[in-house]
DNA sequence: CGTTATGTTGACCTCCTTCAAAGGCTGTGG
DNA sequence: CCACAGCCTTTGAAGGAGGTCAACATAACG
């Protein structure tokens, strides 16, 4: 994971007039201008599976927004354990709390390999106050933290063990459309949805046997919509 | 549940002064002068027990400050059945998603006689873009929201129910510092921690019974703080 | 004083966890 | 190239936690 987007001899550097962060909701307001005056400090990184962005109780000097892959946020329980309470998936923001408080409230993983841009603090809270647009969008992305929250606890955290896994599979939008999605290991499907490792296996080979997902090598590549989607109902 | 605030003939309007509003954080910063401009389209509502603040799915018009009581926000289930989300306590927000969209994302409902304000989302959207200190409580109040969101995946979705119904109590603050806290039926803790009824009536009297909690008419009256924290540890 | 919601308790059964073991894939070193 | 270690996945068996169904008690209320 090194910085790229800012290095002048970064071959992409060009590419960064065509940057998902211009087209990004966050920043779709602003000119042109503008943007090439924030963009200096904003380094586009690269995590690696497993990669750890930040961590739970760290000082938090960068907003991330994703690009690509998939992060999850967890958290340490008291007890040992921890308890994922996050998916993010590409347009997502993660660690916003760093232009209100002083530390992470999660920490970050990758869950595949992922494109973030990560952009300091200060820069977001500046174009939050002098651009009108930006703070809008602040405000949405905001608001978007608070329905995934709700969704995780809604659809995630809801039901039988076989629901669940159901839901998180159409949340992980495994499709035809989209061919060869990449599932998380049955341990991080166990944090997802707060059942065991086994429970998350079980229920995977179960859905293979009935034939409502087709899996090869990790990837899904194909799954039956309707079928996952009535399991969902719960 | 009638408007009072702005009544003129209101008993309770000339302590508009001394009105938890201004005390508020989220107007904290104001001015008496902006503050009085911006009282008059500001209703003081008690809610009684069991009384609907603004449905999931209806539009959106307004934005409520808790000033006193307990309210939860609950969302309808596909398969008929419903979970609460959050729980709402003294100084924090609901519906501030009328900032952002057109209708509500939750049914607010008051658990306990509740006083809150509603506020026209065009007075906080007003004042958020004219004050930098009211903007800066607005961010605060939103990842408010999300923290109370993964408390509530973190604490009251996770772990046995034993576990769970400790950390709610703990929770609402059941102290002796605070006796007759008011604690929700066995129905709404159900809701609450995703368990049964019947289950969180057995864990209440299994508390009792071993001592954690003395429950007289309803109010908690006494509990024992560590005995409590023990279990929340799982 | 019946009527109706709410709380309590019991019996039973299902789902999930726990513990255990075996197979499969990957990387490493001989 | 093979052997072996390590991790993940799968599957089995046993036990427990919680759900379900039902009966009954209690309290709230007209």
């Amino acid at each position: 994971m090194k910085p790229n987007c800012t290095d002048p001899g970064w071959p992409g550097r060009a590419k960064c007039a065509v940057c998902d962060v211009r087209n990004f909701v966050l920043f779709s307001g602003l000119s042109a201008h503008d943007l090439d005056a924030m963009l200096l400090p904003i380094d586009n990184l690269n995590a690696p599976q497993h990669a750890v962005l930040y961590q739970q109780g760290e000082p938090a000097p960068h907003v991330y927004t994703l690009r690509n892959g998939l992060i999850k946020l967890k958290v340490d329980l008291p007890n040992g354990g921890q308890r994922t309470v996050r998916l993010l998936r590409p347009g997502d923001v993660a660690g916003m709390e760093a232009l209100v408080g002083e530390t992470y409230h999660h920490t970050a993983i990758a869950l595949q390999d992922a494109d973030v841009c990560r952009i300091p603090r200060e820069v977001v809270m500046r174009l939050d106050q002098t651009n009108q647009s930006v703070h809008q969008a602040l405000l949405q992305r905001w608001q978007r933290s608070v329905d995934q929250a709700d969704h995780f606890i809604v659809a995630l955290s809801t039901g039988p063990a076989e629901a669940r896994m159901a839901r998180l599979l159409i949340t992980l939008g495994c499709s035809s459309a989209q061919p060869e999605t990449t599932i998380p290991s049955r341990k991080d499907m166990g944090a997802l949805l707060g059942i065991t490792t086994e429970t998350a296996s079980r229920v995977i080979a179960e859905f293979r046997r009935r034939g409502l997902i087709h899996i090869e090598k990790g990837d899904c590549i194909d799954y039956d919509q309707a079928g996952l989607a009535r399991l969902a109902q719960g």
